[in-house]
DNA sequence: ATTGTTAGCAAGTGATTACTTACATAATAT
DNA sequence: ATATTATGTAAGTAATCACTTGCTAACAAT
């Protein structure tokens, strides 16, 4: 009659997935304090103590999310930054991946505030600074081979134009947040390139 | 011999500043999740059962400081959009009371994009809503001002702007929380604001 | 077929949380 | 002086947290 009722036993691999998009789930629909095990299992569809089969603790699997973070969105990132093409083309093909890996995963970025909000694990914290870090210094490569293309000014720093370029993702993952509204931002990376792009003119 | 050691009888007004400053110091020194109820009472230097003397919950503190930035940081930027100055000087001053009053209350961010982050209170989460709002219309009305004016650019959305605009708080508030470093953006607004100026230029 | 390993669950664990209760004393009003 | 109110504490409370324990059954290797 009810084929689903009992639990499939399930590789680690396949659990380790499933607890990791549960976990962006709810941070995104139900909010960071509900991410409790309890909360966590139910929303797998297993036990609590199964949860801790596959991960020796929460904590684990943040930075587990973290990983897949830099295996996913940062090497994308890091092969358009090498790609053959101009860097008007690279920027904007940079930024509008990093857009809709957001929106793609939307509970990251509520995890990575979260992580700098609470602060007090280190190696979360560093994980996190390299991602950020990371991503300025792929926006620095593709703005330095503009300037030495001649096509963009350098009479900026680009530390601080690394700046202004993340507060733009970081406020579109606030404002949806805020609003709840998924469809919104579609053209969020057209929308604002052009802003940024005059900055860097000459 | 020592004459500090029992807790002098304070009235509520001057109990509830304390709270509310411990509140912030706690969140930015320590983190989100050291602060309890237990540790904020010891941080104040009072019995946890006080603090709900003041305080009908810890949620109602939070609300109160949310009161506090309202009457604060937006009285004052709005002074400041009223002025019968130049909108170039008049987004200079908003933009460099915004980021002082920021460095002066280091808590308060982190609070905010808690809320953001755990988002389960609808109040709250209304209440940080209307502040971004309020922030964002007031540098709308100096834009226009400028453009009216002739001096800026009529092209781009003024919520894009806005959105931008607000990016640069925010990131900044972020890198100090990661990297600790007190000192470091003490000239943030200055070096800024030609790169947001830049876009609105003609 | 036997054995070892992996994945599962129910029912705990102690620690911590926000908050309450009962009672005491200081300040104020009458 | 006396009564009332405001501020204080110590010692609770029930609920929740991340995590553990003891046991079972599914699967894989030999």
């Amino acid at each position: 009659m009810n084929p689903e009722k009992k639990t499939q036993r399930q590789p680690t691999a396949v659990r380790k997935a499933q607890i990791k998009e549960a976990v962006l789930s709810i941070i995104f629909s139900q909010g960071l304090d509900q991410l409790s095990t309890r909360n966590l299992a139910k929303a797998v569809g297993i036990s609590e103590g199964t949860i801790f089969r596959h991960y020796a603790s929460k904590r684990d699997i943040l930075l587990d999310i973290l990983e897949d973070v830099k295996s996913g969105l940062l090497k994308d990132m890091a092969a358009i930054v090498q790609k053959e093409i101009p860097a008007q083309e690279r920027l904007e093909q940079l930024f509008c991946k990093h857009i809709s890996y957001l929106l793609e995963n939307k509970g990251i970025t509520i995890l990575l505030f979260a992580e700098v909000a609470h602060l007090n694990d280190a190696e979360l914290k560093s994980g996190l600074n390299d991602i950020l870090n990371t991503q300025i210094q792929y926006i620095q490569n593709i703005i330095e081979d503009g300037i030495s293309a001649g096509i963009w000014t350098d009479k900026f720093s680009l530390d601080d134009i690394g700046t202004l370029y993340l507060g733009m993702p970081v406020m579109m993952n606030i404002r949806i947040t805020l609003s709840q509204e998924e469809a919104a931002p579609l053209n969020f990376c057209k929308r604002m390139l052009p802003l940024f792009e005059k900055i860097l003119k000459k």
